[in-house]
DNA sequence: AATGAATGAGAATTCATTCAT
DNA sequence: AATGAATGAATTCTCATTCAT
């Protein structure tokens, strides 16, 4: 049942957003009674903390393992750090959403837990970076820190607009993402002969 | 007076959001009654789809501007237009924060209407890019929507972090962000020799 | 209209209690909505303090009289306290009632503060007993404070039981109550012949 | 385990009062569930009913043996009830408080027993008072009934104030009392001369 | 004896909005 | 232009109690 809940206020909470939600709405669905939503959880804050907390967990427990994996490359991992977070997007939209915009209803407490993490994932992002620059895979001439806010703008931006309609699928977005920072769109006139 | 509750909306829907914003907190800090608020504004929504509207037609206005230059080649357009969403951040970044929150508060009439406008912004910048891959100032290996999104998440996502501390200027900014798309961070072996 | 609420506020307290009493129950009887109670009170705690602090604060500006009175020996001055306590609770026996049995319900900065009047009317009360002892109006065989105890408990405690109902009034259960502590019960033996 | 309900209860009830104790705070502390509570008992207000009725019936069978005594008398009668009122508070002062407090939470039934039981009580002080202006150990100038309230008062008021704390017993307080309503606090001038 | 899931009838409080003046 | 009283619908949360196991 608490399973139940929790699945019901993430479609309630994307769809209609979370002050907008009522729990008579989440109750309503489930054909239980408010009571039993309080059974389970100790008010509405509280699911949306373990939604946040679930989803900026998930990314950091994946986002380790590519940091740990000695057989790739930084560049590789550039690439698999990308895809991390717009697979999580694509398998997990409903949350994605939420999380990005539901953060001022936490108790401020949970604000900064939230924040902290979010702050670890972007600082393991930056280390890729780093150690790219350092193996010269990847360039100088752009900081690190803003880089990593680009890079974490494109991809958390797509919540907004990516939905797997067949057209586009996660892995090729990643790809193409990945393209973009590596290589830019500049067209590199062929140098010619002589 | 009309003004002055616009410009107190703005603060408080920034820092406590909309749904959060009493009238009572906007007229309490103007000192005026509730009767005044409604005497300028039939619904605390209008306020919201004031800003929202202000500020979106505020961009594509500029936006036209950069378009109709004939002066400038389209790297310089795309630069430009990076730079116009990012300084619009920074000296309207509260209106920023809030457009980018609070969409679902307004009418469903008043959101086709924003996101029609938006669409309108996006379109635009995809004609710069597009403009550019016909005259060879850019390459075609990543398609045009694609990089029109990612764009956008990278500048927009910069409300969420970008303050004008004194360290980074909007301008740095959006030629930090220029320079990874067009030219991307992988290290070009220097080819040697002949 | 706030002068109706808490009227009605007090009715309903004394009669069925503070916590039993709801908002709906006082709005009802006078035939208005919630909304305007709870424009008048910010919640029903307010109101409950506000009955606490008329009432105490009443007493301690007619015992400052009684003090102040340079015409009244030590003996009419107990008496005169004696029957204010008793005649506030003739005239004001529901809010006597409220107050002796709601206090718990109080935020704890206004129990605090309540007590501290409190205090200051037992102590009011020790001082016409002190300046007795010395102009030996009043013997020095029991303790000030036990005494000014033992009295408040005997008046303050019959505003459970006390009515006005024709048989006994408030002056002359003052005279008793004054008489008793006065002169005790004891049959004094007729000390006869030589 | 029923009593270790029972007791519970009693603190909870003279720390938050009745109707803030919920059973779930009274399980939780005994490490049961409210399954249980209810196996014991058939709801909260049957504890309350008991604390009260295990409170006044053991006041009333402790005054029956003051009644019986063949060897006190009426003096020494007065003294031992006022003696026995009191130390129940010492001992007691938690059931004391809340059958002070909280009678309005049991039903309607329980009330009229609980309030009989009481009168019973009272007017067994009176059979002293009366029994002792008969044989003029007493003065008849005080109605019995009043004189019998305001004992009530004085005593059962030190729920409200009294705690043994090595500077007061309840021996003396009881002492106290007596004297004050035996002798009065009058300072009887010495008849000088012959 | 004891559990734990579920109920359901309130309760206080919030707040955008209306409207006569 | 502006006020202030009043509304009323909605919302979160509480908790004694029930009951199958």
């Amino acid at each position: 049942m608490k399973n139940q809940i929790l699945k019901k206020s993430i479609d309630l909470f994307d769809d209609k957003g979370f002050k907008e939600t009522t729990i008579q709405d989440i109750v309503d669905q489930l054909d239980v009674t408010k009571g039993t939503f309080y059974y389970y959880f100790n008010s509405k804050q509280e699911v949306l903390r373990d939604i946040h907390l679930e989803y900026i967990e998930g990314l950091l427990q994946e986002q380790e393992e590519i940091l740990q994996n000695q057989t790739l490359s930084n560049k590789e991992k550039l690439y698999e750090n990308i895809y991390l977070t717009l697979s999580k997007i694509d398998t997990q939209g409903k949350e994605a959403r939420i999380v990005h915009r539901e953060l001022r209803h936490l108790h401020e407490d949970h604000v900064k837990q939230i924040k902290l993490k979010r702050k670890e994932y972007r600082l393991n992002f930056e280390k890729i970076i780093d150690a790219g620059k350092k193996t010269k895979e990847f360039s100088n001439h752009i900081r690190t820190d803003i880089l990593a806010f680009g890079f974490l703008g494109m991809t958390n931006y797509s919540y907004y607009w990516f939905r797997t309609d067949g057209e586009l699928t996660d892995k090729e977005l990643a790809r193409f993402y990945t393209e973009i920072i590596l290589k830019g769109i500049e067209e590199v006139p062929v140098k010619e002969g002589i």
